[in-house]
DNA sequence: CGAAAATTTGACATGACTCAACTGGAGTGG
DNA sequence: CCACTCCAGTTGAGTCATGTCAAATTTTCG
């Protein structure tokens, strides 16, 4: 069950885990099963875990004032998803997470996550990637939407995401783009009339 | 020359360098001078190395299609600056970095990087906790341009980074804020009227 | 001091939002 | 298997926050 964490790890570090490296770490990871629309990260509330999406589909995003919700981010199988900010800093969670379908995840603490980190350097090493790229998509993410408006957002999105339509309803597309779901059919009316 | 890099590594991982460590390590930053409006990153080359800003004050923008910049960062003393992007995949840099004081950095080339990571094993941990807290605080900045009108992005701001109002023209404050200096102006004027 | 740059202000334009109504498809129960 | 309901998506009309253009004023600095 934990091959796709495996593949994952070795994908990004472009080496091979030893058998005792995956079995120390393997053991580190608790399998969770979160039915469909179920929250399992509430902001708030203290939350040091960290999620790789086996299977399924997750949406982390907070709620403004007014009761709106913004997507911060969404997680399909392959994913690492988790209040970083909770996580790390021991303080309360500034994002929701749930999932969008039903969906398979392994869930590690934070303790156990600084202990891999500690006792295998291929496992930090994995994580020093996973956060750097992370950071580079966020970074990439904000200069878009500088320069940017919403269709050209929508478009970009959709080229690098072809699925993404497929995966998630509209209304979390749009707020995703930081648009609401009006403005997105807009948009999309607007783009089929010109082609 | 290099005690702030060394006093910002032993905070962040919470423990001392070795002097070997530090040797090893010091021996691969070299110091460069940057002069006020010199740029040293430009969009579209490689540009495979981090800094550090030991003193000064750098700009991080992208140009948007109608020749308009936008603020993705500033770097103070004590920041690490970079496109890391091009950094780390190789590719063309998508930002520009230009000092907005005379600047005296320490860089570090990609190759060098890599290598002090796999060397020492506390340098890997550092990066990892750098990169770590960059993107949680950029999904914050995410997060608070989505919840948040651009009143209320200025006055957490300014909370947040009381002294930026002092180091940076008020044109880029707007900048990073994603809004133009007039309308940046007209919120200040309103905040003076209603306090 | 004087030129250039930054900031402010005014009048007007616009992209996205709001509110509200309508459409259409998916599921549910009689 | 039809009627009903619910919810995503669409559309229209009016509003609002921020942008645009342009000019005046203040600040910076050689």
């Amino acid at each position: 069950m934990l091959d796709h964490i495996r593949e994952n790890i070795e994908a990004k570090i472009g080496q091979p885990l030893t058998t005792s490296e995956f079995e120390l770490l393997g053991a580190l990871f608790t399998s969770v099963h979160v039915q469909k629309k179920a929250q399992f990260v509430t902001e708030g509330s203290l939350h040091r875990t960290m999620y790789f999406v086996e299977r399924g589909a997750t949406h982390t995003y907070v709620i403004d004032k007014r009761g709106e919700r913004h997507t911060i981010q969404f997680g399909f199988d392959g994913y690492w998803v988790g209040d970083i900010y909770s996580m790390f800093s021991g303080k309360p969670a500034i994002f929701h997470i749930e999932a969008l379908e039903s969906t398979e995840l392994f869930a590690i603490s934070h303790d156990d996550f600084e202990h891999a980190c500690k006792l295998i350097p291929k496992y930090e090493h994995f994580v020093r990637i996973l956060f750097q790229n992370a950071y580079a998509g966020s970074l990439q993410r904000i200069a878009s939407s500088f320069s940017d408006d919403a269709e050209q957002r929508y478009l970009t999105l959709i080229e690098k995401q072809p699925d993404l339509p497929q995966r998630v309803p509209q209304y979390l597309v749009a707020s995703y783009l930081g648009i609401k779901p009006q403005s997105l059919s807009r948009i999309r009316k607007n783009l089929v009339k010109r082609s």
